[in-house]
RNA sequence: GGCGACGUAGCCAAGUGGUAAGGCAGGGCUCUGCAAAAGCCCCAUUCGGCAGUUCAAAUCUGCCCGUCGCCUCCA
């Protein structure tokens, strides 16, 4: 089953084909990183991620793009009222970003450009605009003039005569037209500029993301195969985008698929540096499992509109220890296998891969992944019963979904005693069973032993009593065929 | 006002003409002294409402109700 996605500028899924055989290149709109990044930008960049995933999975040779507009009125604004320096704002919350990507395990972009080391290219894009007659020179900088580009509108599903009726356009009194935008701004004393024939500033929003998809995806202007973003940025930005492209290139469009991600609500309400309803990134990671989060997004359709709830998130949690509980399961099955022959059915890989291929639908994919973390018998009954080979697909199809497995997995974490454990645990039991000045683990080593102790002589009611006075402190005991082993209740 | 999305069990969510995936929570059983873990099983005659098309509708059409987004910086 061939991929289809869904492309924003046909409003059809179509057959997705390459526009360069093999070789598929993405330009995804980036983080403008004038505040804390949060977790609808996640959301975004997470599925790009899988996408990208996919289409490495798929066989293709993917080259991805992701952008970084470094300068903006934002955080000129912000250095302004903190005193401090653009550059150092805007990177310091771009580390912060990028440790959390990396946190929640999405892959490094190929190429991650700068808008401002691409400022000679940019200002190259103005010119040629302003000789073929789209763009002008206004008193406070240069700005594209929209009524020279026909289609404008056409992603957005708009119309110009629509939008210049608009109410909402801000009109401006150095614009031929409401609608136009800028292209350069002329910077104002003490703002970062940088020189340009028509007078020193700095480029406008949108025109970073024609000069560098062009730069680094498309310098013979033949068009890119997949252009993404979140689906705030379809009007104005990717209208704008195509706007400052196209009339330059030999063969629009400028980007073949046009894919949308759905915007994630928090509280019911729209998450948006404007209206501050947002928890920033490493906050949310701090407090939940990254791969919870990752799990999260793939239970909903990424076109789709989610609204993000604590209950939902303790909710994928709660999905996460199934599958690796599979996992553990089947790893202690592959333990002392050898020979691993993989490919012999390949069940799960087909089934996840025609959900993907039905627009990336990882809810679909999700489940047939489910299915096997809770039913890990029929993956390697379907493997001819090898759990090595059952093992391997399911760590690949794993990974393919981002949510690889870690060691850890195989494990219980070994939880930590609380500091007053001795203290607590001798105000139940007194010194009966408890070491004076004892560390905490040998105190309660100390009592598993005297509970499994009781238990060889069959004393169960002294044997519960211990369990119960440990329960008392927090510590819940598990009896296996391995031997007892604790952890710590929450 | 224009454009668009969504409304499926307690919660999240898939499903776009053939008789409701999956997860979380909940319940039952088996197994272990108890407990936990694990395994097995149950959990929407019904898809916001009302009409209509059809042999057949959650899926198509119309109207209505509700929630949200874009149209302004935003993933």
């Amino acid at each position: 089953m061939p991929l289809k996605l869904y492309n924003t500028r046909t409003r059809k899924t179509e057959l997705f084909t390459p526009i360069r055989d093999n070789d598929v290149r993405i330009y995804v709109c980036g983080l403008t990183p004038s505040a804390q990044a949060h977790l609808g930008h996640a959301r975004s960049f997470l599925f790009f991620d899988l996408l990208r995933r996919y289409l490495a999975h798929c066989g293709y040779q993917v080259t991805y793009v992701q952008n970084v507009t470094d300068i903006d009125d934002r955080s000129i604004q912000r250095a302004r009222e903190t005193g401090g320096d653009w550059r150092e704002i805007v990177h310091g919350y771009y580390r912060d970003f990028k440790a959390a990507m990396a946190q929640l395990g999405v892959q490094e972009p190929d190429f991650e450009p700068y808008a401002t080391n691409y400022i000679p290219q940019i200002v190259e894009m103005i010119a040629r605009l302003i000789e073929s007659g789209h763009a002008y020179v206004s008193k406070d900088g240069v700005y594209y003039r929209v009524a020279t580009f026909p289609t404008y509108g056409a992603l957005s599903n708009r119309n110009i005569a629509e939008l210049q009726s608009g109410a909402r356009i801000e009109v401006d009194e150095f614009k031929d037209d409401p609608l136009d935008f800028a292209l350069w701004k002329f910077a104002k004393p003490g703002e970062p500029q940088w020189e340009a024939p028509w007078g020193a500033g700095r480029p406008g929003w949108h025109i970073e993301c024609s000069a560098m998809s062009r730069e680094l995806l498309d310098a013979q202007g033949l068009g890119f195969d997949i252009h993404g973003g979140g689906a705030d940025l379809i009007f104005p930005h990717h209208e704008n985008e195509i706007a400052q492209s196209e009339p330059l290139m030999q063969h629009p469009p400028m980007a073949n698929v046009w894919m949308h991600g759905g915007l994630l609500l928090f509280d019911n309400r729209k998450m948006s540096k404007s209206l501050g309803n947002f928890e920033p990134l490493p906050d949310l990671l701090a407090r939940h499992d990254a791969q919870a989060i990752r799990l999260l997004f793939l239970q909903t359709g990424y076109r789709k509109v989610m609204n993000f709830t604590e209950e939902s998130m303790m909710a994928a949690t709660g999905t996460l220890q199934t599958i690796r509980k599979g996992y553990r399961a089947l790893h202690q099955r592959a333990e002392g296998r050898s020979a691993p022959t993989l490919h012999a059915t390949e069940q799960l890989t087909t089934a996840i891969r025609n959900a993907l291929d039905d627009d990336m639908n990882t809810a679909v994919s999700l489940s047939k992944l489910l299915a096997t973390a809770s039913n890990t018998d029929a993956l390697v009954a379907a493997h001819g019963g090898d759990a090595q080979a059952a093992l391997g697909e399911f760590h690949a199809m794993l990974d393919l979904l981002g949510l690889t497995p870690h060691d850890s997995w195989l494990i219980v974490p070994p939880a930590m005693l609380p500091d007053d454990f001795v203290q607590r645990l001798t105000a139940v039991l007194g010194h009966e069973h408890v070491p004076a000045g004892g560390a905490p683990e040998e105190a309660l080593a100390a009592i598993i032993e005297a509970r499994l102790a009781a238990r060889a002589r069959k004393d169960f009611s002294e044997s519960d009593r211990l369990r119960n006075a440990l329960t008392a402190v927090g510590i819940e005991l598990k009896d296996s065929k391995e031997g007892t082993t604790w952890s710590v209740v929450v």
